[in-house]
DNA sequence: CCCACTTGACGTACACCTGACACTAACCCT
DNA sequence: AGGGTTAGTGTCAGGTGTACGTCAAGTGGG
């Protein structure tokens, strides 16, 4: 600190982050909602949110919401701001400025319920979700985009699963964030080709021929951009 | 407006924006720096910016800052936000979040000076530039990394050229953006693949051969992502 | 016990894109 | 006329992506 004050232009505005988690659960894409219960927007479902503190960095903040506005007990394995959302009529409350967020919640049934101004939070279809609040919806398709993106550029999908996990299984949230199917020998080949994956014991899936079991190769990190 | 109210856990921060705005000039990738007036970093260089007026949209803001801060007559041909830097200690008179846009402008010879709270505003190389104030050589990093990636994925060369251009001028645009050479028989295929270039008539260059020259085809627009 | 079913694993052929590379064509100036 | 300068062109090798058929290894039912 200086003892600079902010200037007198310096237009104070609602600062918010908005959070697209997303899972898999049974094969879907699923992404993070809540219930509001308070208006505006009553009732209807969101991305969870909410305003920044002073003195907090917007990734906290995003972290934050998430643990208060819903219960969710993991860590995200990826947070990454995408877009700032600050059309002017964006929010009835005045001038709220949102810095959305793509989070990516590992493997395992999150049991999620409400808490904060929230009545209730559910993991819900993230290519076919309910009516959102706000513009939550263009946020949401923008964070699809990004999460697509991140496929390609990253190898974001190993964050979905746990540890040990089978090809099949990869290919299946390959699957479920890009809508559509996939060819089963070209997407082995293309990922072995990388070299990020290193395989490990059996293991049986109830029917059929049990799969290899992988993890993520020792330094394979998610890329940045 | 319902009459509702901002909550009063909304927190008031400085919005601003900052403009990395990049240019061709001799054959060199420009980006348009202001020399600042005021504390703090007085005399240092910076990206041009400024803080959001009320019910003013991002994009607006952006724009009258390129505007007040230099003398920049030409519309940019592209603007697009790539990242909001948000970090706390970023500026020493407290916490301003500043929404970073990327503007391209068409070419011809930009004059700019100062205007506002700067005392020059000047076209400086953007891979090798002077020391910047505050966080701004990140985010011109941030700026660089994504106008490359617009160049594969949209066409955003065609925007630093005027309406006609030659092959050999597109491929500059190229070079001085990844700050590499390239080959040109490899351009001009890849290029002329894509089929969204259309020849016209000749020109001259003084020296050497003349070059075809080409225009944008009819309905080729820039990507949006 | 055997057979049918289910799912995992693997290889090949082709189209396409990319990158390396050297020479001729057209115009200017002296 | 000739030298200087820049524009324009083709081919080949290697890699990448995609389409596609077949065998392998389990499970479960009759």
């Amino acid at each position: 600190m200086t003892g600079l004050a902010l200037p007198p232009q310096a237009t104070q505005v609602g600062l918010a982050v908005d959070i697209a988690a997303f899972a898999m659960h049974g094969g879907e894409l699923n992404v993070l909602l809540v219930q509001r219960g308070q208006l505006p927007h009553a009732r209807d479902w969101a991305l969870p949110g909410g305003f920044v503190q002073p003195g907090e960095e917007l990734h906290e903040a995003a972290l934050r919401e998430l643990r208060t506005e819903t219960t969710v007990q993991l860590e995200p394995r990826h947070l990454e701001q995408f877009y700032t959302f600050g059309e002017v009529g964006r929010d009835p409350r005045g001038r709220i400025v949102s810095v959305a967020h793509l989070a990516v919640l590992p493997h395992g049934t999150v049991s999620v319920s409400g808490g904060g101004h929230t009545l209730e939070a559910e993991w819900l279809s993230a290519h076919r979700p309910p009516r959102l609040a706000f513009d939550h919806q263009a946020i949401l398709t923008r964070a699809l985009l990004r999460l697509q993106l991140r496929l390609e550029y990253a190898n974001l999908a190993l964050e979905f699963l746990p540890d040990t996990f089978t090809l099949p299984e990869l290919q299946g949230v390959y699957e479920a964030i890009l809508d559509r199917q996939l060819d089963k020998r070209n997407f082995r080949k293309r990922l072995l080709a990388q070299s990020i994956l290193t395989p490990s014991g059996e293991r049986r899936s109830g029917v059929g021929r049990p799969a290899q079991l992988y993890r993520r190769a020792k330094n394979v990190r998610v890329a940045a951009l």
